[in-house]
DNA sequence: ATCACGAATGAGAATAGTTCCCACCCTGGT
DNA sequence: ACCAGGGTGGGAACTATTCTCATTCGTGAT
């Protein structure tokens, strides 16, 4: 008997059972283009458990629940930060973490960063926080020679799990 | 001839020059001693450097800086972290970066981040900024179940070299 | 001073996270 | 069907960090 190759990926094994909205997805392939870079399927699966996600992911448990090689999701997760379609979040230890840019996911949020598991967690600023922070950030854009892309907003402490 | 065992340590070879101020290390031992750690020569070298940068340093930087060998300036980084003594400042690529802790620093202060070098400067925000951040950092401590150590208010964007 | 003992050291091995390499695959255009 | 260009994926290579353990140091008691 032969072997007959298995059939091709067009279903593929075990990708992640998230779907990317078709409204982000139309946002992305906007974004993508003027990098030459397509929507993949890869992509898609990476970007899919990104939004389905309510915390930051580590490049590890997006490759888990994206079910997507390492190299290609580390590849992936480069290229999208790169087009500024992924934000990565500086965790404390075991890597750095992913979630979908601002203009891409739900809303602003800042972080509540465990320094014991390292668990990220969204959370609101207060509105006259957040406007005064533009304010600031004006003011440093105005008098230092710094091109301010973002301001990142995080409160370390330890989680009620490791307490 | 016998051969005769080179001088000991007590003038080590290539240690900083930089010299710990007298209260900073009174108040480095009080903090090391519920710990069980002493202020030993390495560790005065390596707070000696960090007192003396106007940004926090990489570990390499300190090895360099401090000469003090790779893994002891990591253990020793680590146990001043743990110590309270020293913060680590999350990068973005090159590793993280340690300061002086607050208490033992000269002043409240915040970090501009360069996204290209991943070089970490100093910034003070308004008194305004401050008061309001506190506010919410403490409202938070009393909805979540979070028990907050600090927060972090960090820009991000390209340092004038990088432009 | 000397001793005893726990803390500290340091060279290299071991790990974790990430990037790189490169031959092969897939898709869209002709 | 063929070509071109981006995409893929397994593993090697790299970098930052932690671990291991025999040796040395520092401090407090004698």
């Amino acid at each position: 008997m032969t072997w007959v190759k298995p059939t091709t990926l067009t279903t593929p094994a075990v990708l992640s059972s998230a779907v990317l909205s078709s409204a982000t997805a139309a946002a992305v392939v906007q974004a993508l283009a003027p990098f030459e870079l397509l929507l993949t399927r890869h992509r898609r699966a990476v970007l899919a458990v990104l939004e389905a996600s309510d915390r930051p992911l580590t490049a590890e448990e997006v490759v888990r629940r994206a079910g997507v090689p390492t190299s290609t999701a580390y590849r992936n997760l480069a290229q999208l930060v790169e087009a500024g379609v992924v934000a990565r979040v500086a965790g404390m230890g075991g890597g750095d973490r992913h979630e979908l840019a601002e203009p891409f996911s739900k809303h602003h949020h800042h972080h509540l960063v465990c320094v014991d598991c390292g668990i990220v967690t969204d959370f609101d600023a207060s509105p006259q926080l957040e406007k005064l922070i533009a304010r600031e950030v004006e003011s440093l854009r105005a008098t230092s020679g710094f091109q301010v892309d973002h301001h990142v907003f995080d409160v370390r402490g330890r989680c009620q799990a490791c307490r």
